[in-house]
RNA sequence: UGGGGUGUCGCCAAGCGGUAAGGCACGGGUCUUUGGAACCCGCAUUCGGAGGUUCGAAUCCUCCCACCCCAGCCA
């Protein structure tokens, strides 16, 4: 057999299935799950799951299966289910027909757990959720055996189908594993195994009222899979020897649980409870808000899958705990984009233009390039005219010493179309603020490139007014004020939103070549940033979302200034 | 005071006894019709600390320190 060739960067599991995989051990065969349960949406942490999951299984030659943990239908639903396939799906991976649930297993389950009891392994017990709470323990001083331990294996079993029949109210009784209630793992405290709760499951319908828990059916729905690794994050550490007990106690396939570190970004946060909270308490509009770190919220901001899966395997595998600099992943998102998006002229902030020495009925069509970085994409016209728009950032009337762009007396390019100098300037009378720009052109600069070799320190987009789409534009920035949120201790985290994590421009003009774009299209706006059309556009206005903004050595020269 | 983990550059992260990869960030430069991109250069005499073993230690041993997780009939 060959080892197969290794791409990504080398991390722990790796060498570990690289281990098992020389030693011939599960004959070869790689096979890994990803293991959602159905009760949220997948965020940027599950996206580094996946990726290691579906990942470690393409690169193997193996398998991954999809399979929603669903051993707790009070907080699951299917809603989540369809949600869940989606976002997999948009990642890149594909589980092909290997779609399983935890439920799928409830009988298969149930007999294991009839196993156990015929080995006096598992026994009924009695004890209310208090009291079990009291006879497990602390940290520190073990824990008392139930009084119910001991009862014989036939009431045991007498009992425990009862308990599937429905006979006992919730809460009254459950199954637990007899193990150890001095061991120093709270997990192998004589856990649960079985609890009533008289609910109906999303896929199972009424059919049962006793549940298995996590422990029990994860494991072994593993097992039953012919999972080879079962890949989980760090908080399980504490749960493998349970995982490994409950295998070796009923003799079946030994899937080898390995735990990672979950990611962390800066700025935002990961638990699934404080994302349900943002939105439920309206500091978000929805889990698919653009500025949430959901799966869906980062594909309708317009992140591309691929820059996430490349995000993912830069970030890499470890096992210390660690919060990733957002910084990195909008570096793989702008590395991807760079290549992609078309360029397009959008003025956010206008400032009107009027060329004087410009024909008023005069339209020219100029040709722009749409992406320098990939000829194949070819050009476009622009239509350019008498009045404009540029950037009113791109204009001071008393420029500090760096400012490039355009002054009063000051000649600059505007790309693709000529050479203007600004000769005056109409201000706000009471606030004292520009509000149009007369300006003259070189009528030789045309297409921006001046015959007698003249420069110009700065080139700027503009939009000819006459022919500008209207957009609202929104600008996205991070969600928290904190690099770490949850590392601020006594403060409510939502105390540490940005209270400017969305600015919504309304006036914004753009070239009309992106009337037709449908939603989901991306761009880059010309020296501001990456968009994508928003779903929330009509054929009244495309509305846009700011993805990210473009490297801007400029700003970081203004805040150097201020300090 | 129990059990399980982790400590390598500002942030990630390789390294597995032979003399500290790489990425991001940051700083400097080249080029440029995006102050974008690209390209070049710089950026840990040191690996949580202290001892020890060894010709040689981030890697092995001992002790110490710090941080994370665990007391759901959640996953």
């Amino acid at each position: 057999m060959s080892l197969p060739n290794v791409s990504s960067p080398p991390n722990f599991i790796r060498n570990m299935i690289l281990e098992d995989l020389k030693k011939n051990k599960n004959d070869g065969r790689v096979h890994t799950r990803f293991p959602p349960e159905p009760n949220g949406y997948l965020h940027i942490g599950h996206a580094k799951s996946i990726c290691i999951n579906f990942g470690l299984a393409r690169e193997f030659d193996g398998l991954c299966n999809l399979r929603f943990d669903d051993t707790n239908p009070s907080k699951e639903d299917v809603e989540y289910v369809e949600s869940i396939k989606d976002s997999v799906r948009w990642l890149g991976f594909d589980w092909d027909d290997r779609l399983y649930y935890a439920s799928d297993y409830f009988d298969q389950l149930y007999d294991y757990a009839i196993q156990l009891i015929k080995k006096g392994k598992a026994f009924v017990c009695d004890l209310s959720p208090e009291e079990i709470r009291e006879f497990r323990g602390t940290l520190t001083e073990p824990g008392r055996n139930s009084p119910y331990r001991d009862r014989s294996v036939e009431e045991n079993l007498d009992l425990f189908q009862r308990m599937r029949a429905g006979e006992f109210k919730e809460g009254s009784r459950v199954l637990r594993a007899k193990i150890d209630m001095g061991s120093g793992n709270l997990n192998m405290r004589d856990p649960v195994i079985y609890r009533i709760l008289k609910v109906s499951h999303h896929r199972t319908g009424d059919k049962w009222c006793i549940y298995p828990m996590y422990d029990f059916a994860h494991g072994l729905s593993d097992s039953l899979e012919g999972i080879t690794h079962s890949i989980c994050t760090l908080e399980f550490e504490d749960h493998r020897p349970l995982y490994d007990w409950f295998l070796d106690q009923l003799g079946v396939f030994h899937p080898q649980q390995i735990e990672f570190a979950r990611l962390n970004l800066t700025y935002t946060v990961m638990s699934k409870r404080k994302l349900l909270k943002l939105v439920q308490e309206g500091h978000v509009h929805g889990w698919d808000d653009p500025r949430m770190p959901t799966l869906v919220g980062l594909r309708r901001r317009g992140y591309t899958p691929e820059a996430i899966r490349v995000f993912c395997e830069r970030i890499g595998v470890a096992k210390r705990d660690s919060v990733v600099d957002l910084a990195l992943l909008e570096h793989c998102l702008r590395e991807d984009l760079n290549l992609r998006a078309p360029r397009v002229m959008a003025v956010l902030r206008p400032l009107k233009v009027v060329i004087e020495n410009y024909a008023e009925d005069l339209v020219e069509e100029l040709e722009a390039v749409n992406n320098p970085e990939d000829a194949a994409m070819g050009t476009r016209k622009v239509p350019f005219s008498r009045v404009l728009y540029i950037e009113r950032d791109d204009f001071m009337e008393n420029p500090p010493k760096k400012f490039f762009r355009l002054a009063p007396g000051r000649e600059v390019r505007l790309r693709y179309g000529y050479y203007i100098k600004c000769v005056d300037l109409i201000k706000d009378e009471t606030s004292g603020e520009p509000v149009e720009l007369r300006c003259t052109y070189d009528p030789a600069t045309r297409g921006g490139w001046s015959p007698d070799g003249r420069k110009v320190k700065a080139t700027l987009h503009w939009v000819s007014a006459a022919h500008a789409l209207n957009a609202e534009v929104r600008l996205y920035d991070r969600l928290f004020t904190k690099p770490d949120p949850s590392e601020e201790k006594d403060v409510d985290f939502q105390s540490l939103l940005n209270p400017n994590s969305v600015e919504v421009l309304k006036r914004c003009k753009i070239e009309p070549s992106v009337a037709a774009a449908a939603p989901g299209s991306r761009f880059q706006f010309e020296r501001q940033g990456y968009f994508c059309v928003d779903p929330d556009s009509s054929n009244d206005i495309l509305v846009f979302n700011r993805t990210v903004q473009l490297r801007d050595t400029w700003a970081k020269i203004m805040q150097a200034e201020k300090k």
